[in-house]
DNA sequence: ATTTAAATTTAGTCAAATCTAAAAATTAAA
DNA sequence: TTTAATTTTTAGATTTGACTAAATTTAAAT
């Protein structure tokens, strides 16, 4: 039986092997986690012990195949939670990440699956991250980020790179949100800033924001 | 904050408070969460400390206020999350339980009261036992056990007293379930089963069974 | 009123997950 | 290439929740 820790320990390697790809060190864990190095050390042997993870001691960690199938399990779980607690539930999308973290740990293949079926097999979540489906397979993205697009595009917000509170209240502060239609008005060489159109109405934004918006072009 | 073991000796506490009245024995919630007396002593001692329980030594113990709000927040939590997997998920119900046993740990009031109001404020959960309310008022309750009606009567099943699996099972195999009408027939005073009729076929059920039966009659 | 039986508590271990401080290995710098 | 700085691991301690076995208290029975 897997624990709780050692699933947010899985999650963890896999977030930051998304960033860097290559194997994950024990102190970037640990930051991670908000936690210690020695403690991370501790844990990495168990999931080595469980087969969950290809460790070699100084040289970092990688999610194993079956580590890495638990790890993409518990991102589907809690996307999918965070999908009902916004179209169901009608929380706000920077409300839902501190409960989504306690619900992906809830353990029924069934529930999962029942949950998936009634919402309806969304693709991505509240913030625009992918949903692998029960298979584990991610969809395909056609995203790009606002700060890649060229003066006079067009499109819609399908998702954000960052979810901390801050910044989705400061989109929600700016009326972005998941479908705002923006158009880019003038690219700022200086600082790489932009001036986009929100609803008829024009924005500055700093390429900070721009480069953590998902953007589908029309 | 009150951790998963101690929540669920607090809803062990309650519910064996429930059925005798005055206050619970260790070896008694031993029992309920299959676990050993002396770990229940040290655990009865941690919610002591914590003020849940009201303790005296070899004389058993009993939930404070604090603690028997919190028990019956759990309560609470765990018959929402049923009528969530029956009704929106078409779990069976004697599919729930696990599940709710894992999601009436979830901590978060907007959380609660959301599911609440998306599940329209229900009274009972799939198995008929009621629902507090958000100030933990209990619903006031007009069912009676099969075992007490009299020859003759008229009702339906608005609920069990006992939510094993088998005892769930063998109900469905009688063909009885939430809202089934039942008519008593004959009540045999040697062993004080019942002869009754379910959609106008004459059945046999044990004492066991009419007691573990709530109805409300016609 | 003793003795016996049952229930309860205490004492001492254990495993999981964490921590601090010290040791070892790796990497970077002089 | 040796030293210094950083990273990682080991060693030892702590907390939570559980266990076994022994001691204590309460209840029952003679």
């Amino acid at each position: 039986m897997i624990t709780l820790a050692e699933e947010n320990y899985l999650k963890a390697i896999l977030k930051l092997s998304k960033n860097s790809d290559d194997s994950v060190s024990t102190n970037s864990i640990a930051e991670e986690l908000y936690t210690k190095a020695s403690s991370v050390t501790d844990m990495i042997k168990k999931l080595t012990d469980k087969e969950l993870v290809d460790y070699v001691p100084y040289r970092g960690v990688s999610l194993s195949k079956s580590g890495l199938k638990k790890a993409v399990e518990i991102v589907r779980k809690h996307r999918l939670w965070e999908v009902f607690l916004v179209t169901k539930l009608q929380f706000k999308w920077d409300e839902v990440h501190d409960v989504a973290e306690q619900l992906e740990h809830i353990k029924s293949q069934k529930l999962v699956n029942a949950l998936d079926t009634y919402l309806g097999y969304p693709q991505h979540d509240p913030h625009g991250e992918p949903i692998p489906n029960k298979y584990g397979q991610f969809p395909k993205s056609f995203s790009k980020r606002l700060s890649e697009l060229d003066t006079g595009s067009i499109g819609h917000v399908v998702g954000v790179c960052q979810d901390t509170q801050s910044f989705l209240q400061y989109l929600n502060s700016l009326n972005i949100t998941l479908g705002t239609s923006i158009i880019v008005i003038q690219k700022i060489d200086f600082d790489d800033s932009l001036e986009i159109t929100i609803n008829n109405k024009s924005t500055h934004i700093s390429n900070d924001v721009a480069r953590n918006l998902l953007i589908k072009q029309k």
